[in-house]
RNA sequence: GCCGAAGUGGCGGAAUAGGCAGACGCGCACGACUCAAAAUCGUGUUCCGAAAGGAAUGUGGGUUCGAUUCCCACCUUCGGCACCA
């Protein structure tokens, strides 16, 4: 009876093994057939396979088989994003060198990712922290240099004082402005940094027209990236420095009474006089030891000095005092802004606070005349012009930006004089790449005392690591410690030079693996063109929705500037993103070794098999919202697993078997063909899993009906099977060879729908009276409306609901239902 | 404050295109098998009611013959952004 038992530990070791050995998932350029290249989220190699990898990789597995027997050419690669944070932390601790952690955790998460059983095609595995990887990601940061995107600037970055490096705009989360990855609150930091001009990009960012990604993403994307529109005016102080302000509401511009600066503006060392020059130093300093959790917090008061200056508004002359506060950022616009209390909650209260001239410009239609002096709170909303000139009565409605008539017509103006012109202003900044860590691809650049900054020349690619660092968390890169790596020549000039010490933010390691992939073997360019112009773009990617403003953003940037560039095609890079939710805890907690909640996926497939903790993966939740854990669910699915294993390893018991018990049982089984065909493409895995339970449970019932043995029972095998293949794929490969079938099943063509068979004989009616269930009535499918009615007239329950009243209506739905309304 | 998503049994969740609310699974109860337990199989399981019947998809309105589904207002939870000029 061996033979019988559902041996799962055998059986995913025996399959696993025989795949591998004939390169069942190896995929390589066919033109015969078209192209598809599924794409899930690269792990990091913490050193353990969390069950949200699964959670993510098996769906997207699933997804991915049913595309190849869909008899796409499918490539569906996998990798590791090896640079980065923990494994130096863990250095720093231990002294246990990264590069020797990173490759023992990646040996071990390969073991793991391989349990999965998934169709991933090891060939094309890449590694960042390879040299023959991040050789490229250094030859794709001198390519950003060349055409002037990647650029260094002194400027005040986010400093996480626990990881001890800067972070990207997006690494920094939450009210408290805390470190993505620790969360210790960031520090400001004055620091010489490489960027990448992503906001050259922010427009086109905006256009997702050409791309299928979820609707939340692209929201995130766009607030992210905060465009708003404009203008920018040029006003003038009494010296004649100019000062570029930015406005969305050019039309207030005769109501701007005062002018605000950042503190740090270069110009209000100028502007200052000699009577307010202590006041205004001694603002700036405050401002400057601040932390910018305290200067943004919100509901904080307004401060805020008068410099001694004066501006004219160049729509009216008027002279106007020059103020320094804290509200004005530095970072946002030109530093500089146009204050009209009269319509500005902010500038409303810092006026009140500094007794300014409030005077406005917008008058409510239909309402007595605003009156600066009494104003209780600033007017935003629309109205028309007043005060304001020639403009007075202008029409402004509440509509942001050009679509805006008054305002345009107001834009149109200060173009036509010379005062300003139609402006957009991003929140969007430029990306900080240079982190002050070992453990990241070495920034190729070299500084020289006469040259100033080169990049390295493509010949010396890779600028590798030097293994005897040493740790000490400093606040500067180890590799600057170093006594001797920094020491080079200048590519220019041949005299000694210094390389950059900074490493690359992994965020660039993981915005181009995508094309890794193509051809990790690939020595003389980043990817073989071939291979490039078979699988590109990606045609669905899979992965973690907490990556719409970091990784998603880079990555869509990245091709974009590539494209410019000339090194790839299209504008990008994939055509269809898909995000699945969170597993928490049971707890109903996020999971963390500190909570004690972690879920292990290897306890799991030890316990229950591949195939049953894939299975109830794809069935507990809905895939893009995720759900806690629920470990008594799991049972569900190993027993699903073990009824099929069961029926299907049955002998026939042929009996005595009704015409109609096959016919209904060929209705079933194409009837769940075309939802689970439908659900896969849809991402509904859930109900895949659904489909297939309740379908099982239908053929035990036909089974006991005598229907085993059957050419239609045959077919509900062979069709089962298949199905089923994307979600469990050794037990399905399993009893497809015990079937006699041909290996693999991995390669069969997914099933056909026989619509003839799907189609119902009979349909149930569902009588109502007054839109309440009332009697339901079995007709044939192809019932008449008259007839349809006159059944549902007939019935008892019916009538005893009419309670002899006529109807006054009777609507029929085919094939659904009679409403009788009285 | 702004933007977005989600609210359905004890739980996870189903419900083509506005048409049988609660599929499938977990849990629970009872039964069969067993000396017993586990496993397995069977029956039941939204609430009220003895039943007939009634109520019910966060709350309140609306559209409709008919609303979990569409519209309006609100509440709650989660995620993102936030002195952005």
């Amino acid at each position: 009876m061996a033979d019988i038992a559902y041996n799962f530990t055998d059986i995913e070791k025996k399959w696993q093994k025989k795949w591998k050995a004939d390169g069942l998932y190896h995929s390589d350029i066919d033109e015969s057939k078209p192209k598809f290249y599924a794409l899930t989220m690269l792990p990091y190699p913490s050193g353990d396979l969390h069950i949200g990898h699964w959670y993510a990789m098996t769906p997207s597995d699933a997804r991915a088989r049913y595309m190849r027997m869909r008899g796409f050419n499918v490539m569906f690669p996998i990798g590791f994003d090896a640079f980065g944070l923990p494994a130096e932390n863990a250095a720093i601790k231990s002294g246990v060198h990264p590069m020797k952690r990173t490759g023992e955790n990646i040996v071990k998460m390969r073991k793991q990712l391989r349990s999965m059983g998934a169709m991933f095609d090891w060939r094309r595995e890449m590694v960042s922290s390879d040299p023959e990887y991040y050789k490229w990601t250094q030859w794709f940061f001198v390519q950003l240099y060349k055409h002037g995107l990647a650029y260094r600037k002194m400027s005040p970055v986010d400093f996480c004082p626990n990881c001890n490096t800067t972070l990207a705009r997006e690494q920094v989360w939450g009210d408290d402005r805390h470190c993505e990855r620790c969360g210790t609150p960031v520090i400001k930091k004055d620091l010489d940094q490489w960027f990448f001009k992503i906001t050259q990009y922010a427009d086109e960012l905006l256009d997702f027209s050409t791309i299928d990604w979820p609707d939340r993403v692209q929201t995130l994307q766009t607030n992210w990236i905060g465009r708003s529109e404009g203008a920018s005016v040029i006003f003038k102080t009494e010296a004649g420095d100019p000062i570029e302000i930015f406005t969305t509401r050019p039309d207030t511009l005769w109501g701007a009474t005062f002018m605000v600066l950042a503190p740090e503006h270069p110009l209000v060392d100028k502007i200052t006089s000699p009577a307010q020059k202590s006041e205004v130093e001694a603002y700036k300093f405050e401002a400057a030891r601040q932390s910018d959790i305290d200067r943004e917090a919100v509901d904080k008061e307004k401060t805020g000095v008068w410099t001694g200056g004066y501006a004219i508004n160049p729509v009216n002359n008027s002279r106007i005092p020059i103020w320094i506060a804290d509200y004005v950022l530095m970072t946002y616009g030109t530093g500089a802004i146009m204050a009209v209390p009269a319509h500005d909650e902010r500038d409303f209260a810092f006026a009140r606070k500094y007794h300014l001239l409030v005077m406005p410009v917008i008058q409510p239609e239909g309402q007595p005349k605003l009156d600066g002096a009494t104003m209780e709170a600033a007017y935003i909303g629309g109205g028309y012009m007043a005060n304001s000139g020639q403009f007075n009565g202008t029409i402004i409605n509440e509509e942001k930006g050009r679509k805006n008539p008054g305002i345009s017509a107001v834009t149109q103006w200060l173009e036509k004089n010379g005062i300003g012109k139609f402006a957009t202003s991003y929140h969007l900044r430029d990306w900080l790449i240079s982190r002050q860590r070992y453990w990241g691809a070495p920034i190729p650049m070299v500084y020289c005392k006469d040259c100033g900054w080169n990049p390295v020349p493509d010949d010396q690619l890779p600028v590798t690591l030097p293994e005897d660092v040493e740790w000490k968390p400093t606040g500067e890169s180890p590799l600057k410690l170093h006594p001797t790596w920094k020491n080079t020549t200048c590519p220019s000039c041949g005299k000694p030079a210094e390389r950059e010490t900074d490493t690359m933010d992994t965020f660039m390691c993981s915005s181009w693996y995508h094309l890794r992939y193509l051809s990790p073997w690939c020595k003389t360019a980043p990817f073989d063109e071939a291979e490039y112009n078979y699988w590109m773009p990606v045609d669905i990617y899979t992965g973690g929705i907490e990556h719409a403003t970091m990784h998603l953003i880079y990555t869509r940037f990245f091709h974009k500037a590539l494209r410019d560039m000339g090194i790839t095609e299209g504008a990008e890079p994939m055509q269809q993103l898909r995000n699945q939710g969170m597993v928490l805890g049971e707890d109903n907690e996020k999971m963390s070794k500190s909570r004690g909640n972690v879920v292990s996926p290897d306890e799991l497939v030890k316990a229950y098999g591949a195939d049953t903790v894939r299975a109830y993966l794809m069935f507990f939740a809905r895939w893009d919202m995720g759900a806690p854990w629920n470990s008594k669910g799991i049972e569900g699915s190993s027993r699903w697993i073990r009824r099929v294993w069961l029926l299907f390893t049955d002998p026939p018991r042929p009996g005595k078997c009704s015409i109609e018990t096959k016919r209904a049982l060929r209705r079933r089984l194409h009837q769940t063909l075309k939802r689970v065909t439908r659900d896969f493409e849809k991402f509904e895995f859930n109900t895949i899993v659904s489909s297939l339970m309740e379908l099982l449970n239908d053929m035990y019932k036909a089974r006991d009906e005598g229907v085993s043995g059957t050419a239609e029972w045959a077919e509900s095998q062979d069709i089962y099977l298949r199905m089923m293949a994307p979600v469990a794929p050794h037990v399905s490969e399993e009893l497809w060879a015990r079937l006699g079938k041909p290996y693999s099943i991995h390669t069969q063509s997914w099933p056909v729908v026989d619509e003839e068979a799907a189609r119902e004989e009979e349909v149930t009616l569902v009588v109502q009276v007054n839109g309440k269930l009332r009697d339901r009535i079995t007709v044939p499918a192809d019932v008449s409306e008259e007839d349809a009615k006159a059944v549902a007239l007939a019935s008892e329950a019916v009538k005893k609901h009419l309670e002899g009243k006529t109807p006054k209506q009777v609507v029929y739905v085919k094939g659904r239902l009679v409403n009788i309304v009285v």
